[in-house]
DNA sequence: ATTTGCTACTTGTCAGGCAACTTGGTTATC
DNA sequence: GATAACCAAGTTGCCTGACAAGTAGCAAAT
């Protein structure tokens, strides 16, 4: 009934390859900016595909913003300056190197967002916060991992700086990091009894943004992180 | 001969918006995680478009990572944990707040990138970042403005992170911040005579990166970005 | 020399259809 | 009766062909 869901065998689409050929010819700098693209009747007769599939194709790219179309005139390559969307493409979240750098970036996007938050959160923020770390510590009293809980302490924190850039880099590379930890659990013994560890470090955090300390604030985000990733470093182990 | 592009009167298409009602019924609660979207027709009837407009706008959908889609079987909404693609929008970027914003994130991202390069970086990193960083110098003595050689200085530093992830965000915002002074220049008076001082604090992050001092490389940097951010806010005045 | 209008070309959208694949029930077999 | 093979309906992937909307360049007319 659970269909386990095997990535694997997805064959990909013709037009993703060929949004892929595309993107590769676009970034090895065989077309400069501002230049015209063959048009969908010639693309689809190089790579001996129909025109749908053409369009299929540029309209990724055109949705990622490497081109721009004019009906009439034809696709356009964009500026590069002008790029309007940042893609992050994690290809294989198996691999450890790539979780690695994952969290590298989550720690420097969570700590300075710690910082921040010291430092702007207003009454009702704190609030927030503090509501989020009672909701972990009754959690931790009921005997569950409180994993929930967890990300919307940090996600209260993200929040409180006010800026939704922070915000939703942040919860993308969190619930990834989350959903590496999760599957690779299911391998591995289950670990518990460290949920009141990080406890204790959450109520650092907290009190260092009470305090509005950024400085301080900053350190005990690091001291949490460098910690979480410790503990996630046993999963490396294998 | 230069067409300056008005991106104001780009009308979307049947597909962009269809895209963007069903992202935003995703995005509402209205489908949950692992049901499955109504049938390509149903859709296709129910908004009053043909198939492939449909099909464009589920294309964009699976390319996001939002969707799964399996021949035979349907299209499905994907774990919002196992998504494996960010999407950074810059919607408006003449907004004021959204630079700022962008900046912020900047700073966080450049200046652990800053610290961690000096943490690792090799012998031949530290001979590449000299030599944009003397590239840079020698613009400065042509009487050139040298933006391209100070974006390579810093592209040269976030290479020694070794980590990908913080050269593409990096370089991503960067061309953002840059783009946004470059058409905000059109407008105010030029500036010069400020880069020297640029090459002074290039020269302080060099000289803590090849002393291997994470900590001072960091405060450097950052006394780099909070300046750059000074001199760039004079584009705010108006 | 400038403007107007026309024509070829390109993208946007539609209609219809076939192949590949999935799913669930039905039938045949043991 | 339980199990396995099979079949048919439904769905996505992809194609052909066509028309509408918009653009750009050229030619003719003023």
């Amino acid at each position: 009934m659970t269909q386990s869901h095997d990535f694997l065998d997805r064959a990909p689409s013709l037009a993703d390859t060929l949004a892929h050929r595309l993107r590769q010819e676009i970034a090895a700098g065989r077309m400069r900016p501002g230049e015209r693209l063959p048009t969908e009747q010639q693309i689809s007769e190089r790579y001996g595909v129909s025109r749908p599939t053409v369009r299929e194709a540029i309209g990724r790219l055109k949705h990622d913003g490497l081109v721009v179309t004019r009906q009439g005139a034809g696709a356009f390559i964009a500026e590069p300056g002008a790029l309007a969307v940042f893609r992050l493409d994690v290809e294989d979240f198996t691999n450890r190197d790539e979780i690695r750098n994952i969290v590298e970036l989550l720690m420097a996007v969570e700590a300075t967002a710690t910082e921040l938050a010291a430092q702007r959160r207003g009454e009702e923020d704190l609030a927030a916060i503090q509501a989020q770390l009672d909701a972990m510590q009754a959690a931790i009293d009921r005997g569950e991992p409180g994993v929930d809980e967890d990300m919307a302490f940090h996600r209260a924190i993200v929040d409180a700086t006010g800026n939704p850039f922070f915000r939703d880099l942040s919860d993308f590379l969190d619930r990834r990091v989350r959903h590496f930890i999760r599957t690779a659990r299911a391998n591995t013994a289950r670990m518990g009894g460290l949920t009141q560890a990080v406890q204790a470090e959450h109520q650092a955090i907290f009190d260092m943004i009470a305090k509005a300390d950024p400085v301080g604030a900053r350190r005990a985000a690091e001291t949490h992180l460098r910690n979480a990733a410790e503990r996630l470093s046993l999963y490396f182990a294998k």
